[in-house]
DNA sequence: GAGTGGTCTAGACCACCAA
DNA sequence: TGGTGGTCTAGACCACTCA
């Protein structure tokens, strides 16, 4: 590497290196779950010291892109694992106990864009994309009514049978069978009234307070990939949010 | 500073280091929005490098308690800032306009601790405790019903006339009247039915859905020192959250 | 014991800011 | 121009993992 200095485009080093890393993720030479090159190995590789390296990583470890593990190496952070499964689920019990998810399939259709999705997919109004509709529930209650869509074509033969494959974990069905990997998420929370469809498969009253939950979903690049909106029965359980 | 190798309980220095600063912040030997001694200075008075002392101020850059700005120095951060008035505030217009926000006072008065206010403030049930109501109103609309309790200790003075200057700012106002910093906070979120005091003071139909966020702000030592409970009309705002 | 990430140092130089 | 934080290097040593 070189470095660029009295450029009024300047970059820090480690900041450039952790662009060539993104690419090397991108472009699937190390794969989620796969361990990537010490830092010295990327050091002699990049021609900077390891210091320069380790900035660079250290960045990507914050961002959950990366997981660093002292006397191991430094790993590609996948959904697969144990515990990352449900990673972005911010939905607790109040009483705190452990519960089993389950996930009951509705539907899987292929549709077209409406110009609200195709704004927030980044895609034309009118591309085809895939719609899931599901269940979930908690301990044998029915607790979210998930409506999901993503663009056809980066998960080109997405159906019905992946869906209920999947057992709940979409993210790491997205990882395995289709190469792609969620790093970010931004949510959007409402209250609102149950309507007729949702309150019958949720088990109430129509009108009754869900807790309404939009989702983008974003893959390296700050991609979006998935739109997602979950409306949530919320007596026994609480969204958690951490403020800095 | 001297290093404890070989010990069961080691700790890095830059932890250490990050300690010290810390109880120099809790002493008030730097208060919020004072600068500190520069990274050199700090070196040699902790007897460790620039770059220790570097990596101690980094973590708390990153959790917001000191703010860099480069070529001037490092700062105790503060509430009282432009744009820092309103950090926990996750709330936001869908369309995304600016607004103002204005304050209408309800109520302040002394009460006793239930046992789970104290437990949550760890303080013993019975103990004193001050408690406010109010209506947070955003472009002329009533948005937020407000309810906090903070333990009287710490807030002694805390009066109707206190809450109604702070214009909206407790966190400012908890800083400059009684030095009080809090440095992060968790959020607990439901979708409730309006009841009737709430849809009252809304203008809402009773039963109405509603964003419920219980808070609790913690200050340094993660000494829990607000509970909060704000009711909201998310009609035309949502909140906001950020899942990595 | 070899290899990995983690800490710590000392020193050079750069970008930014204020006087 | 001098002081501050920010980057980068080279090297030493430590803690952790695994064969």
């Amino acid at each position: 590497m070189e470095k660029l200095s009295n450029s009024p485009n300047y970059r820090p080093l480690y900041e450039q290196i952790k662009v060539l890393i993104t690419q090397s993720l991108i472009g699937g030479e190390w794969r989620p779950g796969e361990i990537i090159p010490s830092e010295i190995e990327l050091a002699s590789r990049y021609k900077v010291s390891q210091g320069t390296v380790r900035k660079a990583i250290d960045s990507l470890a914050t961002e959950n892109i990366l997981i660093r593990r002292q006397g191991k190496g430094t790993f590609v952070a996948t959904h697969e694992a144990e515990g990352m499964k449900l990673r972005f689920l911010r939905l607790t019990a109040v009483n705190g106990q452990k519960e089993l998810l389950q996930n009951e399939f509705l539907s899987c259709v292929k549709s077209k864009a409406n110009a609200y999705i195709a704004q927030i997919l980044d895609i034309k109004a009118g591309a085809s994309i895939i719609e899931v509709k599901r269940l979930l529930t908690f301990s044998g209650r029915p607790l979210i009514y998930d409506h999901l869509i993503v663009p056809a074509a980066p998960f080109k033969g997405l159906n019905s049978a992946k869906v209920e494959e999947s057992n709940g974990s979409m993210y790491s069905m997205y990882e395995s069978q289709f190469g792609v990997r969620m790093i970010r998420a931004e949510e959007r929370l409402k209250a609102v009234a149950a309507d007729k469809e949702v309150a019958k498969a949720l088990a109430l009253k129509e009108g009754y307070p869900l807790l309404s939950i939009e989702r983008v979903s974003f893959t390296y690049g700050d991609k979006p990939m998935e739109w997602r909106l979950g409306l949530c029965l919320t007596d026994d359980h609480h969204y958690m949010s951490e403020l800095e």
